[in-house]
DNA sequence: CTAATTAGGGAACGATTGTTCCGCTTAATT
DNA sequence: AATTAAGCGGAACAATCGTTCCCTAATTAG
């Protein structure tokens, strides 16, 4: 009946990601949108209403990316506390490597905007939630079998984990590029374990 | 030779700390400033010189204060686990009692603006070095007393209590007001020492 | 081929942004 | 008391903000 989207969606989306990711909520424009997605003014505002809606979007599908990631690699690991090590010492080489260090879309969301707007401390709240159950069934994995110490009761590991991950993702935005500083955090963290 | 100034510099800039810190650069405008502060447009440009310039000077403002508060407790300390374990408590107590959660300034304007603005950085940046090495002198103190463990370095202990404080203002800010999240992040971290 | 419907480019909107400037007030110095 | 320099209230600035609207292009159903 109609014409038909010259663009994909979720490709868009991706774009949405990286530019709301770099500069942040306020710091990005209308103008920065149109440029950076490739898509018309017009188009942007009638697929996804508008920079709330678009933002909260983009942080969902940001959201959903980062538990599949972490979530499938517990999930199919059979010595968790080395799995733990991939997933930190990786997310310390994202950060050395990134030449724009935009640290952690979700953390950067949290202290821009969870105060001020509902949807965001949603979607926060909701993530650190998700991610720390992970975390927790992933020790109480660990803590069975014997590869994780239980000096520590799994839920209090399981916020401490996330915790750290979360100072580092700021170390990380503040442009840390001292691998030493990160690694010292990891040997520090994983000596509880 | 000429008038005085109805205001003091020093009281307007706490305020500009405090409406800065809640709503951070970009979502804090010149009429909030104008504001909030009680000053008229052209005192605050007289003065200040201009937004970016406020805003650098209320965080150094800042930034002095947390330390000389951190550095003086640590310096008078006969033990200083019993220390930090006052400070992290009564950061956990601030996070509780808000009822507008701010969490740090610092650590918000880390986030929000320091790989945007070099002068920010700059700050961010000396901050953390300041505050590493005020937790390194007080670790090494804490071991040499024999009331820190010597399993870690204090440099690498230095490094991990920054990050896990970072972690914790990262949650303030995000809202969570569960005072046990914050007591099993501290019981993991301080069992390390 | 025509009718119907949506996509998209771009001009335009009013509101708000950060900043400047003018004109009057105030007070210390001469 | 006169002079002078700064403080200050508020109007005004151009620029940019997020958003809407109009008009043409494109596509498919009938």
């Amino acid at each position: 009946m109609a014409r038909t989207k010259e663009f994909n969606e979720d490709q868009a989306l991706d774009k949405a990601i990286e530019i709301f990711w770099h500069k942040g909520y306020n710091g990005t424009s209308a103008q920065d949108l149109v440029t950076h997605l490739g898509l018309s003014r017009s188009s942007l505002y009638d697929t996804f209403g508008d920079k709330q809606k678009l933002f909260s979007k983009a942080l969902r599908r940001y959201q959903k990316q980062g538990q599949d990631y972490v979530k499938n690699l517990l999930d199919e690991s059979e010595d968790i506390k080395a799995t733990l090590t991939v997933i930190f010492k990786q997310a310390v080489l994202e950060s050395l490597e990134d030449r724009i260090t935009k640290g952690c879309f979700m953390v950067n969301s949290s202290v821009e905007l969870a105060m001020h707007d509902e949807e965001i401390a949603k979607i926060v709240n909701d993530n650190r939630a998700t991610m720390q159950d992970i975390f927790l069934k992933a020790v109480t994995k660990g803590q069975e079998a014997g590869k994780i110490s239980t000096k520590q009761d799994a839920r209090t590991l399981a916020r401490f984990i996330f915790n750290n991950y979360t100072g580092i993702r700021v170390l990380a935005r503040s442009g840390e590029k001292d691998k030493q500083a990160y690694d010292d955090i990891l040997k520090a963290m994983f000596s509880l374990f």
